[in-house]
DNA sequence: AAAAAAATTTAGATTAATCTAAAAATATTT
DNA sequence: AAATATTTTTAGATTAATCTAAATTTTTTT
């Protein structure tokens, strides 16, 4: 069904299925060449070949977005990606932000088979261990609702359940701060000055910059 | 330490340790190529880039052996390959006639923190499914005495410890026959005539073809 | 030791993925 | 709507790994 591709191909649709969630629509040339670290020019190239393939949409100029096909492959590499992820935490005793670069390769290997054990291995986790969702064999992602804690209201408790942005630093400058997946927090105070927060979370009362905040994603947990 | 190799590069390394052992010396363009399916020439041109990054010694139509960094490079890849091995069988239940491919794709994701996790993991196999020694961390093989079943006397037990041909049709009959790594048997009795052997395990007497008995490496139990 | 066979290497092409620099198309500003 | 800036594509090279076909070296046979 879905044809051999090559790394650099499957590293190609991923990058296209991420940036599309957020443009909704077509992606452009130059955020894949960034996405990617490579040139615009290599881009065209590599889109073009994808397009023969039937994988992506392309008009010249246009930009690209996945066809049904390269949605599918796109998604099932991401849903490996995850369980990797998953592995390497809860058996493998990985800490959060040391397991993206390996997920990265391990992702690219090719079994059906292996990720439907995987799964199983791991008891079906619905979700990586930076609160992302993994898709389902069928590629259906399942949508919990959140919303960046930058836009939480005063005296709510919530629970953080995703973060936005899994780069090494902001992944351990939680660890450092207590912040974890899971936690229940109550702002405190919204300072209108910088947009920082002051929220309590384990009984300790801690600030944080609005940065932080809107790459923190939770869900209510009662008023 | 180590600088980073291709995927191609590994293979080859991994190739020619593995005819070095038979070979004992010096390994030949043909052999390499028939090894890993590809052609002499390839070969060649190959080993020219292998002997400038030092990790084998090669002089021209005089076949080529590795170095110390290139077998400490061969045998990490080797170890690599048979903890995921271990890992594919014990833990995902895939049966040892499943598990060359997927861990030919594995064993050539790098990272030394992954392969030590695994071993630990997995609680220091020395052998994988397939009863080979799996190299520690600093390279090293114990090399356990056996004998192929084929020079084996009549009247005397024998512990099956090793296989010498993985392939998947072997592994299967093996499977079929009742034949396992670990097993028990008695030789009953050698025909002169085709050098069949027929054995006791488990209590039941089979026959089995000389080929067959070559390739199933056993150690005596008791006289 | 000469001839024949086999193994190995070289020369020249090919494919995939990339790049730089220049050209073309689209978008933005005035 | 013209001029300018930005984005995207094309053209032409480069590198890694491979191939075929021809040339060379080594080995085996006679």
């Amino acid at each position: 069904m879905l044809e051999t591709l090559s790394f650099t191909e499957e590293n190609y649709l991923k990058a296209i299925f991420s940036l599309s969630k957020k443009t909704e629509g077509s992606v452009s040339t130059n955020h894949i060449a960034d996405k990617l670290s490579t040139k615009p020019s290599s881009v065209t190239d590599m889109i073009k070949k994808l397009a023969d393939k039937m994988l992506v949409d392309y008009k010249k100029y246009q930009g690209v977005s996945l066809t049904r096909k390269g949605r599918k492959t796109a998604v099932s590499i991401v849903r490996n990606h995850r369980l990797w992820e998953v592995f390497l935490v809860e058996k493998l005793n990985f800490k959060w932000d040391e397991v993206h670069d390996l997920a990265e390769q391990l992702e690219h290997i090719n079994s059906d088979v292996l990720t439907e054990r995987l799964d199983a291995f791991l008891d079906y986790p619905t979700h990586d261990p930076h609160g992302d969702p993994i898709p389902d064999k069928n590629g259906n992602i399942e949508q919990r609702k959140s919303e960046p804690l930058a836009n939480s209201e005063i005296g709510k408790q919530y629970e953080i359940i995703r973060v936005d942005d899994s780069s090494d630093n902001f992944l351990k400058y939680l660890d450092k701060k207590g912040i974890a997946i899971g936690k229940i927090l109550t702002v405190i105070h919204k300072e209108i000055f910088d947009n920082s927060l002051e929220i309590n979370i384990d009984k300790k009362q801690i600030l944080i910059t609005e940065e932080v905040a809107k790459n923190l994603l939770v869900r209510i947990k009662k008023q």
